[in-house]
DNA sequence: TAAACATATTTATGGATGTCAATATGTAAA
DNA sequence: TTTACATATTGACATCCATAAATATGTTTA
């Protein structure tokens, strides 16, 4: 099998200010400048991180004017916790499935 | 805020090698030396990355004799997974908990 | 148009990480 | 106690990655 691309998106959140930077953004849709003045970083540094987080699928980049508005892609956090899920679990473990009535898709 | 442990977990499983050992031991508990025979890697490198995987607590590793048989560890691969919950998500993200009278904890 | 501003890209560099050969440690069998 | 075996550790090396200075691109304003 062939895990490079879950490698890479799960690389994408393997950094201190990455992580920084999806807790900024939990509650909202944020500018670069606002970013950039809660980290501790350079203009370029955080460039490179907005890269990998928007490649990974997690962050979603709006363009307005010129300023760019980042912001947690829904879709993109769910899937990434379902392929997380997919190799941390075993058997062993009581999964959630058919128990739920509702909604245990994301368990 | 300080995200060195989290960090360090998830770089526990940014590894092609790692990917496919979590895999390898989601159905039961095995030896290193069938680990051994399943990955492609030398007998040092396995060693490696089994001790990345219990230092982060996704694995145990129980000695038996000169045998080492891993497992995957059912609360460590729970609280990973909440971990990831932590940064993989946003506010707009509809919250299971109190939908499901069951058992909304792990999404 | 030119100037000012926000962000992206290029380039270079130091540090972290995966890999394996060689060796060490520990255990079981002869 | 030897010998054989399973795993861990050490050391060296190549690659990857975070960082920032310099520069480029694109946008707004004067």
């Amino acid at each position: 099998m062939d895990y490079r691309t879950d490698v890479r998106r799960i690389k994408a959140l393997a950094d201190e200010n990455r992580l920084a930077i999806m807790l900024a953004l939990q509650h909202g849709e944020k500018c670069a400048c606002l970013l950039l003045e809660e980290l501790k970083i350079s203009q370029p540094t955080l460039s490179h991180h907005m890269r990998l987080l928007r490649d990974s699928g997690l962050v979603y980049g709006r363009k307005e004017g010129k300023w760019m508005h980042y912001s947690i892609s829904p879709e993109g956090t769910k899937s990434f916790r379902a392929m997380i899920r997919s190799y941390a679990r075993c058997d062993c473990e009581e999964d959630a499935t058919g128990t739920c009535p509702y909604k245990a898709e994301d368990e």
